[in-house]
RNA sequence: GGGCGAUUAGCUCAGCGGUUAGAGCGCUCGCCUCACACGCGAGAGGUCAAAGGUUCAAAUCCUUUAUCGCCCA
């Protein structure tokens, strides 16, 4: 038996070698043929690209703490990993690293630079799968999936291939948003908004054969070259005598109808508008209304064919600008690069989201899925009964490129499974594969059903889908969550999970999303170094109150780390203590093998003594509201109550008073003790193991265990037995803990000499009380320093020494003369009154004085009063 | 423009109709007490953003306002 515990917690003494025994063993992984009830979930796939941030860490953390609770209550549990190959970002970090070596990827080629990217893949993708593996996530590494695998790219074209046929993917040229950056089609989700100080160019458009004009204004002077018409509202009185007239559109010399749109705003600007068809969402409706011309004026990096400063000095120059002014304006950017985008015409693939999105709504109201918090179900409700359809195409290389072939005879479209040899419509055979790649979001919309093996019925699919439980941060409700949903109960008939918790966001102390590119983000995996990730993983569950974004500070990790070691050393307690108690013949498994903890607490004396009777039904309330808490998602709850049970309960006064029981000369008491304590700790180390897993994987192995016993995760999470559970206990050893802490303020107050062991009084009028500290009395004159606690039904004398009152009794303090008064004298004299500015002395005696006055008019008044009365 | 959330101890946050509003950190005082100074004991510190209202009872429910943040258009 290895007992040589070291003196401080060393988390990195002991993690590494865990999380490569869990693996090494296979430990989590599952098996769809298994009995008993199932608890499965998969993880939110992070980017190939990235590493683990805070986040993340928040995130794997909830989730692993849902898993090993679940299998340590004997579910049959599956959490399954994976990644998403991230078209966009994983993209653009090969671009550039091409580019840095000088090589143009566009030269490389399509199939080249896919290759590329598998090799990047390969050598330094998924380092975050490596870091999950040395944070211990109890994972199934066996069942690891990836996005972009040949498997789910299977998936992804079943998919793609059904809805086609179904009618709900189609092709069309629409408005779409176009980063200029990217160089790619983007989701409205995947635009951000933000409140911008712009202007407002008003420009003179000659009326057609006149010399009138019409002032529009607009906010982008650039766009105008692709202008259509003119938009007034039909019932401006201002321009009724224009509408059906032409335009001359300046610099073009093209021709453009005046036309009237209730869309119109007759307080913008000058009430008249023009209308840009292939460049503004507004504009592209009120074309497509009036048959309109889209004509397209910007290249694919977003360059208008005529600068915005060009057409301003033209416009001048010809005398067609009537004035500037400021507009405060809402611009759209590209959330992943920042750069604004740009609303395009252009023919792209769409997803139809109407029907599928109304069976995902009422599979939520019907609470098929129950959503928390709460009021995120608002949100989404909102969301979806307003969705519009989904642009699913990506100029890109790297993704599931889209199945569909484009005959160069007929021009017509063939979707099919498998790559075909000859037009559908034609016959012909000169096909040519469609270029754009799907949106990631439509592969990660799949991904409960897509990693468990479907479109067959396999074993997994049937075991554990629907999923248990979704876990992911609120940021992406819409972008995947809710997408799974409709994609789930479309293909699969059956909701994707049943239920989903939606977790804050991480953020720096200035309330910002942490972000590595701005250096705010904070490394978990260095800081797990630092202070372990068990305590690391702590200090995240600690703080995750639903429905608030929380802020992780070095400080809360301190915290965290110094309960991990408060634990370390009340094992180590345990240990060294036992080695004396051994000298007398007594061993460990004797005292603490599993079937001996298993009938704890022991009685001495035919009956348990209130200490022990005490700890177990102490924890017999944590384990209830350790289970309320994970059951609803409240981690910090949880958490929270473990803290207080080990800290306060366990290590605070149950370790203090056994103490000397375990040198009882009465080796029957002393066993018991040990036994005891044993039981008590063991099964708090079970109960902390899903948040701590490190920690207590290496505590719990310095215990005897059953043969064949591998990891302190395959045990059982401690239950309370209803012997357990007793509100006597709980309230008669609060009694005595307040009567020691009673003392204790009472010695702290008269600054009696710390070491020195006193006597006091106790009185109370209630026998009962009177007897339950006679019966403990020497745990209290311990705890309490005292030589001797007289207990008395009589009212205590008031004058002389310390008195401490509660509803139930009195303590006091004679005084003696105990206080060492030169040193008191000293020290208060360097105290305030020396040491503060004068200026504060003055102000506070000054308000000293007011306070004086104040109450003595109260009381005065009220004499008045009830001399009145 | 629409919606949501926040505002509680110096800091970061719990609590969301019922005893005297809690925690961690920080602060003050005293202790190296044979598990732990990543510790032990004792303390100080709050008109729960503001104003109205409902109630026997309000941080907690309602209304309005202010400040900050997020989402959607």
């Amino acid at each position: 038996m290895a007992r040589d515990i070291a003196k401080a917690y060393d988390p990195q003494q002991i993690e590494p070698r865990w999380a490569e025994f869990w693996i090494k063993d296979g430990l989590f992984r599952a098996d769809a043929r298994a009995p008993g009830p199932v608890f499965s979930t998969v993880i939110p796939p992070p980017n190939v690209t990235g590493s683990l941030h805070i986040g993340h860490m928040l995130n794997h953390t909830e989730i692993d703490i849902l898993t090993r609770w679940h299998r340590m209550r004997g579910f049959n549990t599956l959490y399954l990993p994976g990644m998403d190959h991230a078209g966009i970002s994983t993209q653009r970090v090969v671009v550039k690293k091409l580019a840095d070596q000088g090589i143009d990827y566009r030269q490389l080629g399509r199939q080249e630079f896919e290759k590329r990217v598998w090799e990047w893949k390969a050598e330094s993708g998924g380092k975050i799968i490596a870091q999950m593996k040395q944070i211990g996530e109890s994972c199934d590494w066996s069942r690891e999936q990836f996005t972009l695998s040949p498997e789910l790219s299977r998936v992804v074209r079943e998919v793609f291939v059904r809805l086609y046929e179904e009618g709900l993917i189609y092709r069309a040229h629409y408005l779409i948003n176009w980063c200029p950056s990217c160089l790619t089609a983007l989701s409205d989700l995947e635009v951000g908004h933000e409140e911008r100080q712009g202007h407002l160019w008003h420009i003179r458009y000659p009326v057609a054969g006149g010399s009138e004009f019409i002032v529009v204004a607009t906010t982008r002077p650039e766009t105008m070259l692709g202008d259509t018409a003119v938009a007034v509202h039909p019932e401006d009185e201002r321009y009724q005598q224009l509408i059906g007239k032409k335009l001359i559109l300046p610099l073009m010399n093209r021709e453009i109808p005046v036309i009237t749109d209730t869309m119109v705003d007759r307080d913008f600007g000058t009430g008249a508008v023009k209308i840009t068809p292939a460049h503004d969402p507004n504009d592209f409706e009120a074309g497509r209304r009036h048959n309109l011309p889209e004509i397209d004026v910007m290249t694919e990096d977003g360059k208008m064919s005529a600068t915005r400063t060009k057409i301003v000095e033209d416009l001048e120059a010809q005398g067609l600008l009537e004035k500037i002014t400021d507009h405060k304006l809402s611009v759209g950017f590209c959330e992943r690069c920042k750069t604004v985008v740009e609303p395009r015409a252009s023919t792209q693939w769409f997803c139809k989201m109407k029907p599928l999105a109304e069976k995902a709504v009422a599979a939520v109201e019907r609470n098929e899925i129950s959503m928390l918090p709460e009021n995120r179900r608002e949100e989404f409700f909102h969301w979806m009964r307003n969705i519009r359809d989904w642009v699913i195409s990506r100029q890109l290389w790297w993704g599931h490129r889209i199945p569909a072939w484009h005959c160069e005879n007929c021009k017509e479209i063939t979707v099919a499974r498998e790559t075909p040899t000859k037009c559908a419509h034609c016959g012909s055979a000169k096909l040519k594969q469609d270029d754009d790649v799907l949106d990631t979001w439509f592969s990660s919309a799949l991904w409960p059903f897509s990693t468990l093996g479907w479109p067959e019925q396999t074993p997994d699919l049937k075991t554990y889908y629907p999923t248990s439980l979704l876990i992911t941060a609120y940021d992406i409700l819409f972008f995947w969550v809710a997408r799974m949903i409709m994609m789930g109960i479309h293909f699969t008939g059956k909701v994707p999970f049943r239920a989903v918790y939606l977790h804050s966001l991480v953020r720096t102390t200035s309330g910002e999303k942490m972000s590595k590119s701005k250096g705010t983000g904070l490394d978990p995996v260095a800081l797990n170094q630092k202070y372990g990730t068990d305590a690391m993983r702590f200090c995240l569950t600690s703080m995750a109150a639903p429905g608030t974004d929380i802020v992780v500070t070095e400080d809360r990790l301190l915290g965290a780390r110094s309960f991990a070691n408060k634990i370390w050393n009340a094992a180590r307690f345990l240990f060294v203590n036992l080695d004396k108690f051994e000298e007398g013949g007594a061993k460990l498994e004797e005292i603490a093998s599993p079937e001996i903890r298993e009938k704890a607490p022991y009685e001495f004396g035919g009956r348990v003594p209130l200490i022990d009777a005490w700890l177990f039904a102490s924890l017999a309330d944590t384990l209830k509201a350790v289970k309320d808490a994970f059951e609803t998602q409240r981690f910090h709850e949880a958490v929270q109550s473990i803290y207080q049970f080990f800290w306060n309960d366990f290590c605070d006064w149950y370790i203090e008073w056994i103490k000397p029981e375990l040198n009882n000369s009465d080796l029957e008491r002393a066993t018991i003790a040990w036994q005891n304590l044993f039981a008590a700790f063991e099964a708090a180390l079970r109960l902390l193991h899903p948040v701590m897993p490190f920690l207590t994987e290496e505590l719990w192995h310095q215990l005897p265990q059953r043969a064949g016993a591998k990891s302190i995760a395959l045990e059982r999470y401690p239950e309370a037995r209803a012997d357990w559970r007793n509100s006597a206990a709980l309230e008669e050893f609060q009694l005595v803990q307040e009567v020691i802490k009673s003392v204790r303020a009472i010695r702290a107050d008269m600054k009696l000499d710390p070491k020195k062991r006193i006597a006091a009084e106790f009185s109370s009028e209630e026998p009962r009380i009177r007897e339950t500290i006679a019966s403990n009395l020497d745990g209290i004159l311990r705890l309490a320093l005292l030589t001797e606690l007289k207990i008395t039904d009589a009212k205590l004398s008031q004058s002389g020494g310390g008195l401490r009152s509660t509803a139930l009794f009195d303590v006091r303090i004679p005084y003696v003369a105990t206080v060492d008064v030169a040193a008191e004298l000293v020290r208060l004299k360097k105290t305030f009154r020396s040491r503060a500015p004068e200026k504060i002395i003055q102000g506070l005696q000054a308000t000293l004085e007011e306070r004086r006055i104040e109450l003595k008019k109260l009381i005065e008044r009220l004499k008045e009063l009830e001399s009145e009365n």
